[in-house]
DNA sequence: ACAAATCGCGAATATCTATTCCTTCGAAAG
DNA sequence: CTTTCGAAGGAATAGATATTCGCGATTTGT
């Protein structure tokens, strides 16, 4: 692919002709005497070479300082705020902190390492947007919880998981059971099933595990039919504000008690806790009173948010800070 | 049409996201929860606002060393060497010529001018070029000689006159009748005509007149059908060596006698000659011959040619210098 | 020297982008 | 409160661009 002078000085022109006097490359291509896709070729040549070159004023996705306050109101190792897209419809939203917050979680991740996966919307968004050219290889990819509905869904933790493996190079180890079984009994003989243990086994070796977090309002689990909301309203009445992993925990950080916590196949909060670096990714400014708890209690070690989640997640913060005792959170 | 903050950083985010990670406007607009069409007018806004800078490698379309040795060599006020294309067609040539001559012969007009034209493949293309923001106004656009052919080719005075009055803004003075009659007696008649007379008279106020440079071995007449390739041979044993406004001369730039001298209806070269600067417009290095005896003369005062045909002129100037008396030409 | 592989190109076509047309919404005027 | 105007934006579509395919030329390997 070696270019003669007067090759660059084609190049050149058809830049010139293009880009400068704005000719169609048909126009372009009949000056030149070559065809269009020809004409085609030479730009993108151009651009490649430098000879065109295109600088664009410097966007910024995230908000520093929103970031900066979340890392020390809740001592977190790695924050993402992105910046709200102008029109905010939850679509947008999510797909943003997917599109924005992917490199940010790809940088954490390295070759060979065990990474634990949950489902959920704006993790689907994120992983999505994992890009086949920050290939890793070598990975184990895990997931952390059965799935949600009887089909597999888009954003259920198998979907992920394997493609998060495919993309960046990796193993998958997919768990294969419902997210809730019928009893505590079916739930034994779930985990002693030897593709289960193996699976199991690999929560102890677990370098990063990306979770999404459940809010009680606006639950996959209700939409996939695997809870019913009277079940959320009954989880409420016994303090329950948010939803790691199908497990449900109140504004203390604790799991509950509850008929389900037995039935439910996913990793468990001791297990979670020990992990190095547990990310959580979420979007939406609802998911506020579901996000602070776990952060407090550093189950969720790194977070990925959107700018109005962050706002509102900040802002109980505060809250809790003036009237409670200054436990943990400092002004900056 | 004032736009706020936030819509300058969805302006800067579309930007951003098209032309830096290269997605699609369908793919932007997505994520951006807009329609497609919001989009590409949101990118036509960035380049306008400078979100976007453009910057193409300068291409240099004429040569100036060609330029210099032609003026000094033929005491030319106004000389632009066309730097050839890649693919040398006679086509491409010819565009290339009249793409980036025009510009250059927009700019040695002035409104009010008298601006007198003949025909000719080349000239066309410039023609074609001139860009109505050069809009100039009142001018008075006079065809130089009648048409080749019974139809009005592309490329006659009449059409090139009539486009550049439009294009440029002022009065078309049409001539009205072929450029080659029957016998000497039927030109006369013609030129008693009270409308050829009108036109005739603005020979006399002309400002600038745009000529192409014929030869004899490739003629738009012949092509046209006005004169045969007989008639061009036996010009050519007379010592014709070109033609300009449908009028053979020799190596000397003296037009020649001959049985159509008295039947052509065209500007002559003794008016030719007074008109303050007349431009000739040609393409390819097979024309050589026939210019270099009419900037010799002063016939032509300025010239608008392709690469090739400037390097074929200056040799034949070369050429005639070593062997002959150094007259008016100097080595450089 | 000949076959095989590679390259470069343009025609056809798939894909993407710009424009047109129309609807909606909100502000200003009546 | 109603009407009118104009701006803004989306659906449909016209128009432009990128990609695929296949062919002929050229180079490479045997």
């Amino acid at each position: 692919m070696v270019h003669s002078v007067s090759e660059i000085e084609l190049i050149k022109l058809a830049a010139r002709l293009y880009y400068v006097d704005s000719l169609s490359q048909v126009e372009v291509a009949r000056l030149l005497a070559v065809s269009q896709a020809k004409v085609s070729r030479l730009l993108q040549l151009a651009r490649e070479k430098g000879v065109v070159q295109i600088t664009v004023s410097e966007y910024e996705p995230r908000v520093p300082e929103l970031e900066q306050r979340l890392a020390d109101t809740y001592d977190l190792g790695h924050v993402a705020v992105i910046r709200d897209p102008h029109v905010r419809t939850t679509a947008s939203i999510r797909s943003n902190v997917g599109y924005f917050g992917a490199p940010v979680v790809t940088r954490l991740l390295r070759a060979g390492q065990v990474i634990g996966l949950t489902g959920g919307r704006v993790l689907a968004e994120l992983i999505r947007h994992v890009s086949a050219s920050d290939h890793l290889g070598g990975l184990r990819v895990v997931q952390l919880m059965g799935s949600i509905g009887a089909d597999v869904a888009e954003f259920d933790a198998v979907e992920l998981s394997r493609r998060l493996a495919n993309v960046l190079g990796g193993t998958l180890y997919t768990l294969n059971t419902p997210a809730l079984v019928s009893s505590a009994a079916s739930r034994n003989s779930f985990l002693k099933l030897e593709q289960v243990r193996a699976v199991w086994k690999l929560y102890n070796e677990m370098d990063v595990a990306l979770v999404g977090i459940g809010s009680l309002s606006d639950s996959s689990f209700i939409e996939r039919g695997t809870y019913r909301a009277e079940d959320l309203k009954r989880m409420h009445a016994l303090g329950a504000v948010g939803e790691i992993c199908g497990r449900f925990y109140d504004a203390n950080g604790h799991e509950c008690q509850s008929e389900f916590r037995d039935r439910i196949v996913s990793i468990q909060f001791n297990e979670l806790r020990r992990i190095p670096l547990t990310v959580g990714v979420t979007a939406g400014s609802g998911r506020a009173e579901a996000i602070a708890p776990v952060l407090r209690v550093g189950l969720v070690k790194a977070l990925i948010i959107d700018e109005n989640g962050a706002r509102a997640v900040l802002e109980i913060a505060d809250k809790s800070n003036r009237k409670g005792k200054k436990k943990g959170a400092q002004v900056r």
